[in-house]
DNA sequence: TTTCATTAGTTCTATTTTAGAACTTGGATG
DNA sequence: CATCCAAGTTCTAAAATAGAACTAATGAAA
């Protein structure tokens, strides 16, 4: 994405949601009806705790006690964002286990998408927020047997991908305002 | 990342800064202190706004009034944001014009580093939360001149990442408690 | 067979964040 | 000299989160 500004006024801010109640500020439950995959995506994702639930269950954690207990979040809250995200079909909820049945969220293959999000995320922290003696944690790429981290690459050429290389237009799912 | 449940409780529920306050829940700007890159990445990026700040920053806009008439964000937090993504030094703000002198908030290179977590939240909302018609914005290369989107390689085989491909392991800056 | 423990929640009040709107400040502009 | 604009700050109201206690279903222990 070069200087796109023209496009950034178009598209972002053509305030399609706000418009129709005039005045008012984005609220986060429009998020979704944004015309950008960002805003769709964090309208999911996008709150102070979801993402650190993902980086467990990406770790297999899958009871409610299991995540209360590793994240230090409220149950009223982690209650809540696990509905949240069974409803966007993230997880599924299931019983399993006879006597006593026991619940277990699991991701599904539309929570499993997003890996990349939560390993670039890692990275990031890695490079950016450790501190001289490094990862706290390192990861092991079980089909080539190195030590790895995640890089983005181009999916036509295979290149590292890098912002400035990078120019947006309008797609088939952009739709204009009135 | 499989099945790596021991660990999960050693690093992430080792509840460190948990126990030094006995029985509290984890704060949020605790959060910059945990041994997970993902909990200190998200301590800077895990708001409600801040990720959507940052994806008009990669599509050029600079200045406040901008920000704000495309976010749709109350100034108010939108000038909260800006002041701690510049502390955490992601975004600078330089002054720049003479007569008026106007401010401007520019990504840096660790700003810039962010460009695969963003591109990865576009691509799971182009792939998830798309209607019928497709992707609102496309991507284009100018490097090798394709439409694309970001995909995410291991970077010492240059295969595509699965999460159930990929083990964890303590690094050098994990710390036990205690 | 009463008591206790465990899991997966819900309900309540208090605190913190965010929304919404108006006000401020330091130049330009007419 | 009054008005405009960019980049904020300040205020009250509403929403979200923290913190703690309570509930319901089952199973094991005394």
């Amino acid at each position: 994405m070069g200087s796109n500004l023209e496009l950034v006024k178009l598209v972002y801010g053509s305030g399609r949601i706000r418009d129709e109640r005039k005045g008012e500020h984005m609220r986060w439950r429009d998020l979704e009806k944004e015309p950008c995959s960002v805003a769709r995506t964090l309208s999911i994702i996008g709150d102070r705790w979801t993402l650190l639930i993902l980086r467990d269950c990406f770790m297999g954690v899958r009871r409610f006690e299991q995540f209360e207990s590793n994240l230090g979040m409220t149950r009223h809250v982690l209650a809540d964002r696990l509905k949240k995200l069974t409803s966007a079909e993230v997880l599924v909820k299931t019983p399993y286990g006879t006597a006593p049945v026991r619940q277990e969220y699991r991701l599904t293959e539309k929570g499993f998408d997003l890996y990349p999000v939560i390993m670039s995320i890692v990275h990031w922290g890695d490079t950016h927020m450790a501190d001289e003696r490094g990862a706290p944690v390192i990861h092991h790429h079980k089909t080539c047997g190195h030590h790895m981290h995640g890089e983005l690459v181009c999916s036509e050429c295979g290149e590292k991908l890098e912002a400035r290389q990078v120019s947006v237009d309008l797609g088939p799912g952009f739709q204009d305002a009135v």
